[in-house]
DNA sequence: CATGTAGTTCAAAAAAACTTGAACACTGTC
DNA sequence: GACAGTGTTCAAGTTTTTTTGAACTACATG
């Protein structure tokens, strides 16, 4: 393997361009990854990697979308933790390579594990917080009011858990739904 | 009881600041509306009339919360186009008063309306986009591909407006959910 | 152990989101 | 019409989040 020329443009590589098709899909998660409170760079990784068939480096994402090595590395490290990706490593390279997960129950269950329930979990403490304040209150009236709002509060946090393995469950159910195929 | 001068000339007007409890209550709901990607303030707006049995006027939750008149005037508006708050009117007089929505279902459903509901409406059109770019790919292979990525999309669409509807059903009717025997 | 490749870190820059407040609009009263 | 009470708007200011890129770690190879 001759390794003479640096800005090695072999024949044999695959496109540094991108299809405007891509472009579009990669807009799509960029806007989607926002609307869900990631960072927008995280949605353009992954749907960069969504379009491919085949793995692609930390560095061929860099180039392809025209970002930086650090949002690259973490938005990579960040989709990984979420399950939204998965690395391979080529035998005999180096390098890691980078793949979507397309299966929408596991995008939609790490997002949850990932992002709803360390909320759930800062929730018990917090309202174990506002128990402990309402144990101050001298005020009768007060006192009885935030006790209502506590019970409540608890009875949301109470829904909102048995919710979400709901919804873990229900999406990718319908992989066996029978269909017409329609569109 | 009274309260010292505040500019506050009526003694008999309540309480024109927070417990600590209520500040702990505005505070949690500050970092939920944050989690869920609506501005803090409004998080704030909700929590206080959470806290509280009888109607606020914006100048009350002005006060209260030590905010400014554009943020009330927004958050309240927004608020109440979420169903999270509602509105009323005392006769006889010319202010505007609001109370808190606190069921639940109601609270999830009017996010869902007017938060995820629209992201789906979107996709709609995105997809159509990437639709009618993907007629003007020349390269057979990259057509192929680009038409199957559309196809899974058009499917994540369709799963995620199924779930919709199951979600709004499920919380406030969590009483009787089957349960999952573990936990 | 010097070199080159792969990847991480983090302070500073840039961008995005939020808040403010003064000007404005509307309404009912005198 | 002038005024006072309510509420809205939005340009400018502030805060928060995200991105960048240079310095750094790690590790294999000659």
């Amino acid at each position: 393997m001759p390794a003479l020329t640096l800005t090695s443009k072999d024949s044999s590589k695959q496109v540094l361009i991108l299809d405007e098709w891509e472009l579009g899909v990669i807009d799509l998660f960029l806007n989607a990854a926002n609307s869900i409170g990631l960072p927008r760079s995280y949605g353009q990784i992954y749907g960069l990697l969504f379009c491919r068939d085949q793995s692609l480096s930390m560095d061929e994402v860099i180039k392809l979308l025209g970002i930086s090595k650090g949002s690259a590395s973490q938005g990579l490290r960040s989709l990984r933790q979420l399950g939204a990706i998965s690395s391979v490593f080529e035998p005999g390279d180096r390098k890691e390579r980078f793949v979507a997960e397309i299966r929408l129950r596991k995008l939609v269950g790490g997002f949850l594990r990932e992002q709803a329930d360390p909320h759930l979990d800062k929730g018990v403490g917090r309202l174990q917080q506002i128990e402990a304040l309402l144990a101050k209150v001298d005020d009768k009236d007060s006192h009885k009011r935030g006790v209502r709002r506590h019970e409540i509060l608890s009875g949301w946090h109470r829904q909102m858990s048995r919710l979400l393995p709901w919804v873990k469950m229900i999406v990718g159910k319908s992989d066996r739904l029978p269909q017409k195929s329609s569109d």
